[in-house]
DNA sequence: GATCAGGTTTGCA
DNA sequence: TGCAAACCTGAT
């Protein structure tokens, strides 16, 4: 069917401003994502309209909250001030942005093997534990959902390292052990910022970096800006040491999108 | 073959 | 509190 988005959005940058792992695009500009136990296939007719394979319902009910349809990038990337060329250019270039609004577990998991691992290197190790233990999608039998916690927590070891998780074996495993014993990402939604990402931090594994991504990214935490190599180097090297997020404590998270979609669009055009 | 990668933990000042 | 060093493994 044929959907219609008013406001900005530009699938190529979502699914290259690394905060999911899985989405992917065809020669033939077909976006495909995945999340939960839905797969959704996307392409943009030019304008403001796409075509997606999914029902109405689950459109209305499901994939807008996933793209963060309810709110106005528009107008929110224009509230950042903009008077210098480094914002300038990290601003305009961010246009089409969006911080997708992903599941709980497989945000967490996904974050705690992407430390100290470069983009492909997380892609990789992602899609082998989804090969290995993820159910085969309804939709397209040559495609896995990510993994229930279940399916992680009584893996073998072995089945776990041949996925190349390396020392975040245990992180991995402990994680999908302590949700399996019940605790329920889904309620952490009730807590503050703070105590969201104190309560993340709790897992092994999971220090402030995956805090706040799993934060952001899952739980939609716009306030929480996740400092990594890129974004301190941009601080360091763009912004004379000065950590442009003080100010913009609400959308700080979505301004970090920026700054680090425009960082790895350096190093990649380099 | 060395070095580094979107980080965290541990150990020692 | 602050700063190195170590950690698995794949990519460059």
């Amino acid at each position: 069917m044929r959907v219609t988005i008013s406001d900005e959005i530009d699938l190529w940058k979502i699914i290259n401003s690394g905060q999911c792992f899985r989405a992917t695009c065809d020669d033939s500009g077909v976006y495909r994502f995945i999340s939960g136990d839905k797969l959704l296939c996307m392409r943009s007719n030019g304008d403001d309209s796409f075509e997606v394979d999914c029902s109405d319902s689950d459109w209305a009910g499901f994939w807008s909250a996933y793209f963060d349809l309810g709110r106005n990038y528009a107008s929110l990337r224009m509230s950042f001030p903009s008077e210098t060329d480094y914002f300038s250019r990290v601003l305009s270039g961010g246009t089409g942005i969006r911080i997708l609004r992903q599941e709980p577990f497989e945000t967490l998991i996904t974050f705690i093997i992407s430390q100290r691992k470069s983009i492909p290197a997380i892609k990789k190790a992602v899609e082998l534990l989804c090969r290995a233990l993820g159910e085969v999608c309804t939709y397209s039998e040559k495609t896995h959902l990510f993994p229930k916690p279940e399916r992680i927590a009584e893996a073998p070891d072995g089945v776990l390292a041949a996925c190349g998780l390396g020392y975040r074996l245990s992180y991995v495993k402990n994680a999908a052990i302590r949700v399996c014993a019940g605790l329920d990402l889904n309620a952490l939604n009730a807590l503050s910022d703070e105590e969201l990402v104190n309560e993340l931090k709790k897992f092994e594994g999971v220090g402030d970096k995956v805090a706040s991504c799993t934060a952001l990214f899952a739980y939609g935490r716009m306030g929480l800006a996740p400092i990594d190599v890129w974004i301190a180097r941009a601080i360091e090297n763009d912004l004379g040491g000065q950590n442009p997020f003080e100010g913009h404590k609400e959308y700080s998270g979505l301004l970090q999108q920026y700054m680090f979609f425009d960082a790895i669009q350096r190093k990649n055009s380099k």
